[in-house]
DNA sequence: TTTAAAATTTAGGCGTGCCTAAATTTAAAA
DNA sequence: TTTTAAATTTAGGCACGCCTAAATTTTAAA
């Protein structure tokens, strides 16, 4: 069995790599907050289940093996980062709890958010990255639309209704997947359809 | 800090509780499938942490602090069994996972994807609980017709379209939160809207 | 090339949570 | 009430993964 421990080892090992940082005793313990002799210990039990070749002194590389192992962590680790975004946690805790998830999310639960998360779009390329669909406040969260995506249309049939950037929307009853959002703007409430939700981004407070 | 084992305890013990079990160390024992002696060993050091009571050779009883951890713990088990149901994760997959997930998800977190899977209704009160909206069906997921909610109309109109209860579909493309389906009925593929999607409830293959 | 500093490894320990086997206590049958 | 079976606890161990301190090796400066 792949123990938490040799996942979070695999997977700063393949970021190091990626980064182009050399994988020495020093770096990954530097990296994962943990005293260098304990990183030795562990390099040494890495190498002899086959995810990487130690040198004594010299640090390490991954094989196939590890490469593969790390990769799939680190993959796990960013659509958790992203759908923990789609689901409005503050940015401040999303690293930290990405970190633990991605030991616990078995490989077909990662796809399945994945796809979800993919299929969610924050869209318009170029668009500040913290800006969401209205769709993805939860009830009770307050945001600033930043844009209207989608056409003339669609901004003029929303202004109509006072929805144009910079103003403030609370959410007061949204749900998952499906159903209009009932929304609250300069202390009118209304109610808008998913659609039309969908395109409009705003920054969430 | 409260190791996942605790957890796993009080979860344990607060269930057998809700289910008027006696709370014994061999029972304790058997349901986290451990040695009687393991048992006793985690049972004083519960005991010595606050959360429950323990009377040697007599069993143990649940402080007010350790109902309400166990509660906690078991509420995050559950919104998580629902979640994962949402996704499209096969059901006999589910209880395990949820077991895992439980001890990783802040209660923010869990807060969260609570509301999101509430507003998820399965709907229809009384309908079998394994069937769910086509839009909870992931790309590439089979499932067979179940029965259309909301009314003659829209009954009628996916009947024209050949969607039907028993009928088998396939699921090509879906996405999250918005955009049309893309639909594999009997070799022939349909784009259907989400609103309509989330009126067809099929049962997941 | 020698030598001191830096990097790395070895040795010895700690806490957690599990296990088995052997005692001990409790409960129930004779 | 005695005796036996069942439940429970005690004792002794194991694997993990971390730590510090002391040894060793490498590197780079003199």
């Amino acid at each position: 069995m792949i123990t938490e421990s040799v996942e979070e080892y695999l997977e700063t090992i393949y970021r190091l790599y990626e980064r182009g940082v050399a994988t020495t005793t020093t770096n990954i313990a530097k990296e994962l907050k943990v005293a260098p002799a304990s990183a030795t210990q562990m390099l040494k039990k890495l190498a002899k289940q086959g995810y990487l070749k130690y040198t004594p002194y010299r640090g390490v590389t991954l094989t196939a093996k590890g490469k593969r192992t790390g990769k799939e962590i680190l993959r796990k680790h960013r659509v958790m980062e992203k759908f923990l975004g789609t689901l409005g946690i503050p940015k401040s805790k999303i690293h930290k709890e990405a970190c633990e998830l991605e030991h616990h999310i078995p490989h077909d639960l990662e796809r399945a958010i994945y796809q979800k998360v993919e299929g969610e779009k924050p869209l318009p390329p170029g668009a500040p990255s913290d800006v969401v669909p209205l769709t993805s406040l939860l009830d009770g969260q307050k945001g600033v639309i930043s844009f209207i995506g989608g056409g003339r249309g669609a901004s003029q049939r929303l202004a109509d209704l006072g929805l144009t950037p910079r103003t403030e929307i609370t959410v007061i009853k949204s749900a998952l997947f499906r159903g209009p959002l009932l929304i609250s703007v300069r202390g009118t409430t209304l109610a808008i359809g998913r659609g039309v939700a969908s395109r409009i981004f705003v920054r969430a407070k």
